[in-house]
DNA sequence: TTTTAACCGAGACGGTACGTCACGTCTTGTG
DNA sequence: CACAAGACGTGACGTACCGTCTCGGTTAAAA
């Protein structure tokens, strides 16, 4: 997902000589980010296919070529779905405390973002293409891995880790925290912040 | 929702004299119960109002005279399901470890058993009741916070635990990582439930 | 279909105990003229059932419950069709050539009215339901029989023939060599008429 | 259409000078037989232009680049169907009534060869194009007018009609009530052969 | 020989209608 | 009144075909 290899779920001929009209590669952005922002604003069921193809100005059989079906198209759009910034190291606070929260500030930026419908829509998309987690979690592993070190070496570099530490996978427990937390229907406000980096990451980091 | 107290979702009628042909109870179960299994079975939308009024031997009017529609039926009948051993304390295994990973054990029992369609049931069912998380998570919390002081007491009395010991809310962890496990497509099996317990249970614990 | 004999294509249950809501029989008279006036309107193909729908003011899947499809809608539609004043007697003209000329200007108003569209959804419609045409044609059989008799006797009381006339089916004659007529674009005006008349069913009577 | 005439619908460009690569004739014949063929298989709105187009062999845009849409193609298709035996004179069989047996078989088997899809599609290809009757009669007319004149001399020169006959459009009439009897789902078979020779074309001979 | 313009196969495309299915409501008859 | 059965309006589903278009490639006459 992240290199060149495109998703599975996509029909793809994949002939050698590449008969006929080709596709159009602007229509098939267009029919996912009207995919997204439907979800996004109304939910995954409330989202018709008609809606789908009304917003990225295109036919319902424009769509129906490319994926078979709502539940994939959605778990493609889902999959494909990467805010630019993402991938970029972030800024170094000065301290470990400040580094974190501010890694957990823009994760609750980032869950949040993907409130109600659009998790919804996940979920049921998963049902329909099981590789979906899979690739999803693929993409990001690497990232949360690099973040997670330049964090440790950084507090390590200050004097503030020993050089022996060896955590465990933190991003994976901020976010199933975060996750289990907002489906239990309360905020992600800086109380919970506080609690996260206090009493679950700084203890783990420094065990 | 343990107690007497009802659903806030169901239509209640609370009539004086209630007058007329009762109610039959037993109806209301076996809807309850055969929401359960299809959501279960087939997840949230391939299961329809027909099928489960078809399993339960009732008709659909008798269905919605009680829910206001799917959503709301769903979000009810994943609120009152409770495995009836839940709210049992662990037995002593005789050491920290041995009682968490008994702990994750059962938790992972009752974790797969909701895949799918159920979890994807609950998704979708919490879009239209937000109250549906709230309550979810109240049932459990009690219950949660006082298996967690039994098992840190029991390590305590055994000295494998300090008396000043103030984890957070362990199974919150353990529900959240294992939840976001799950999703990546990967399995519940013991080398995860190993790194659960010793890279984050245990330092959390001993912090 | 005369008596009180229902078409075949009609799906029905005919179960002993009419449980459930009963079906409306106004909305299927309502479907049946929809159909007829859009097949005679705008022909056969350019019909939606859409446009029957929404004509009859029902809803589609109130069609689908009575008829299989298109095809089979407008052949129950068309057998079904018979204006109210097809079986009266014609009156007594007073001899034998106009009694057939009168006979011919009723028949041609009536073919002029299933033209185009009407005799192409007829065609298309006896696909779709082989029994379509011999119910058409039992229907009016009888009729044309007794006309055909009536005329004739009228005719051997005047005079005009002997008592021994025994003609073949002069309505059959009429009807299909009016109907080829038609279909190679020539109109049925009165010189037409008598043509048919002088040339081919007086003849014919005269044998 | 008899002659070199080509038909009004086909698209054509009569230019000047005809440049760039010419269409290929053979490709033409190519459709209109996969289109007569469909159409006589499984009926005018069954058959597919995309159907057509595999089993000539042959792209769609070939097809629209010389017909206007599928009416046309058919009614053109329908138009230059003429089994290469119909123009030829019927034998003498030595008598009036062997001749029109002989004559009547021929019909049949060509009519029977027209039934269902094509006579359905012939209907519908009428719709939309209205000259379609016209050119369908006029090639065939002259003919008919030869054989009946054929018939009855040969009939005359044996004593068998008297000099001064002057019958009508034998042939309008056996098509026209064959078709009539047809559509009423009755067969073609030698007893409706006897009765059309001997009830009604031998009447009208004599007459 | 090169250019040129139309033909050709393949198949993407916007549209429209199909026939199906489920939702949630309403209307019967029965208990 | 509750209840079973099932008709009903609504609206989305996914499919199929129409007639148009856009590719790369071909073919024969014109230059």
């Amino acid at each position: 997902m992240v290199d060149g290899t495109r998703r599975v779920v996509t029909k793809e001929l994949e002939a050698d000589a590449p008969r006929g009209r080709p596709r159009d590669e602007a229509r098939e952005q267009a029919i996912l980010d009207a995919a997204i922002a439907l979800v996004a604003e109304i939910g995954y069921d409330a989202m018709s296919m008609e809606a789908v193809a009304s917003r990225a100005g295109v036919s319902k059989a424009t769509i129906y070529r490319r994926w078979n079906g709502k539940a994939e198209l959605i778990a493609d759009a889902i999959g494909r779905m990467h805010p630019q910034d993402e991938f970029a190291d972030p800024d170094d606070t000065g301290s470990l405390r400040g580094d974190l929260m501010a890694l957990i500030s823009t994760m609750f930026a980032k869950i949040s973002g993907i409130d109600g419908g659009l998790f919804c829509g996940l979920a049921v998309a998963m049902r329909a293409d099981s590789d979906l987690g899979r690739l999803l979690d693929e993409g990001k592993r690497d990232y949360h891995e690099r973040i997670q070190r330049l964090i440790v070496s950084r507090a390590q570099a200050r004097g503030e880790l020993p050089g022996s530490a060896e955590p465990p996978q933190l991003m994976d427990v901020v976010v199933g925290v975060s996750l289990l937390h907002l489906m239990s229907g309360r905020p992600l406000d800086s109380e919970f912040a506080d609690y996260l980096v206090d009493r679950v990451l700084m203890p783990l980091l420094r065990s």
